[in-house]
DNA sequence: TTGAAAGCGCTAACAC
DNA sequence: GTGTTAGCGCTTTCAA
């Protein structure tokens, strides 16, 4: 199998501009070392010629590979979405290419760190959300070029992720200061080792609650899979058949929320009037659907972590153990208010008094 | 700035297994003109020096670079993630990088035509939604390997698409059949160059009508900006003043849809009762809000296209002008109905019979 | 079945 | 400023 068709080389560029081939990388890399009458001769010449740089010849004798690798558990979801799409920009603007790994499950997870197909063809690695094991850790050590931790933090690598913690202690005091004592937690599953905060948030949750003088009561904290109507409903109904239901839901992600609201609408349970819903996300549909959120954002992420990277590859020494860390805010939408009174007891006997704003 | 490591090179290798550099090529590229012992020897040696094949070397003699480029608009859609997301195991399969160019205005579409990164470094390029011009495809064509065009049908050029004439053809009878006589289409402007089959969609809404004898009525299409709750707002509205208003929506997607939908239910104009909403594509959302929908699968695109860029690297004439077509179907669920009759009409003197299962 | 040698297209060090 | 030279790490003849 031939190559499709002969590319025009640096030596074809040189003799059509009448130069050496060393003449004509100066010029198209840039240097200024270059008079200007020649510099014409051979941008004009590639022109003409329709000339692109190898950039496996250059690599190869740079050692640079011009390429920024992402290790991925999805291309599908809201998160990862608005990562890569802030850093394709960041990218481009740097000359570099963007090569994806996307490593969906624990079969091709083993593959890829077995081979670490990344090697040698990147500058720098973004590992993102993935909840990696200490031989995994170890394995990407010793790829030989620098790893960005994102969405996660790894003690003493460079890491980039958003307080989830924080985030979800917002959102549970938010709740309890709109009044409400019986808070569910709602989370999914899951597929083990891939990380998406599951667990920091639990914890903010539980932090908030212990902070306010609340019990954590484990029968207002549900799981479910993740993206599945049928298990939604399942644990949806789990706490409303509880002897004493929840009047506010936080939900993991807003993904979980809607479904939530959905379930909560099929049976005609008024959202806020009945039930808070509370997401964590704040992707696009949420402010369509007019649902409470916690703000992240993506976007900052991947753009933090492209710089880091650019730092690091700079100087391998540069940020060991740099941990960046991203704020979230309360987004207070329409699906959270105060509690009503509970039925039989006056609006003055309960506890529905909002502090909030 | 040196490399932030020295990577073992196939020297290290052969001269740990005490052979040539030919035979560790050999043994590891898998020809089988290497004995058994030998072969042993040198994938222990590669093993324990932790040893990966430079590609850009390999390919500098090859002239394979082992890389397949996507150029896509955006990468935070759903169909954009879904496509990626079935691709990339197929690559992964194949042992071939996935090397994505994002090139998400004007601007940077100007800078990619002009400069053609992908040009040497990638052995195929598949094109994702976008509207080329003659100029652009014309440039593509001396990109010099195989070009996919995804999305999108190019005379002469081998294509990845959806019938979304089809599609929508399906969708407008579908309405027709259940009784609908004023069916209104809501599609998005979208950036100018960047097709999301908005033209096509419209086509197929206008077929369904005219092969059924109704009039198509153009104060019955509106128009928004993508993603934009003011601007879809302002649509719907103008749908909902008009003298005779529609008893049906068919939006070119199901983003769309679901933000009329979220309009609608903030006028308490109920669904379907009042009116009908139908969208396309049939993501995951669409089922959690029990949306009426025509559905494709950009997985299969994505593989679909990964199949031909396949054959066209192997066979650059394989496939000048090959089409792969792909179906859509209808899923009939809970936001569409019979129109309620008029008030001031008798139900039997509607026009409301449905005749669709 | 294996090894020696040439060279893929480029950059970097050093002359001039 | 510009050209010459020597590789970068592989694969691929070609001989043995």
């Amino acid at each position: 199998m031939p190559p499709a068709q002969r590319h025009p080389t640096m030596a074809d560029v040189a003799e059509r501009a009448g130069v050496s081939t060393s003449t004509v990388s100066r010029t198209l890399r840039g240097l200024s070392t270059v008079s200007p009458a020649v510099r014409d001769r051979v941008e004009e010449a590639a022109r003409e010629l329709n000339f692109a740089v190898s950039r496996q010849a250059a690599s190869l004798v740079t050692g640079r590979t011009g390429t920024m690798a992402v290790l991925v558990p999805t291309l599908s979801s809201w998160f990862m979405g608005s990562a890569l799409s802030s850093l394709a920009p960041v990218l481009r603007a740097a000359g570099m290419e963007l090569n994806v790994y996307m490593v969906g499950d624990l079969a091709e997870r083993a593959a890829f760190f077995e081979r670490l197909p990344a090697r040698r063809n990147a500058d720098a690695l973004l590992v993102f959300c993935f909840d990696l094991t200490d031989e995994e850790t170890a394995r990407l050590d010793d790829l030989g070029m620098p790893v960005i931790y994102v969405s996660q933090h790894v003690e003493g690598r460079p890491s980039v992720y958003v307080d989830d913690v924080a985030g979800a202690c917002k959102a549970t005091r938010h709740l309890i200061n709109l009044g409400h004592r019986r808070i569910a937690f709602a989370h999914t599953s899951g597929v083990r080792g891939f990380s998406f905060s599951s667990g920091e948030r639990l914890l903010g949750y539980r932090q908030a609650l212990t902070e306010a003088g609340m019990p954590v009561d484990d029968e207002l904290i549900v799981t479910t899979p993740p993206r599945d109507k049928v298990g939604t409903r399942r644990a949806v109904g789990n706490l409303l058949s509880l002897r004493e239901p929840p009047t506010a839901i936080f939900a993991e992600h807003d993904e979980l929320a809607i479904l939530i609201l959905s379930t909560l609408r099929t049976v005609r349970i008024e959202v806020p009037e009945r039930i808070s819903v509370l997401g964590f996300d704040d992707q696009l549909m949420a402010e369509w659907l007019d649902l409470s959120t916690v703000a992240q954002s993506p976007s900052d992420i991947g753009r933090a972590a492209a710089e880091l990277a650019f730092d690091l590859i700079d100087d391998p020494e540069a940020g060991r153990g740099r941990h960046v860390v991203l704020p979230t805010h309360l987004i207070p939408r329409g699906t959270t208010s105060p509690p009503s009174a509970p039925p039989g007891e006056r609006p003055a006997d309960g506890p529905a008094e909002a502090r909030d704003a």
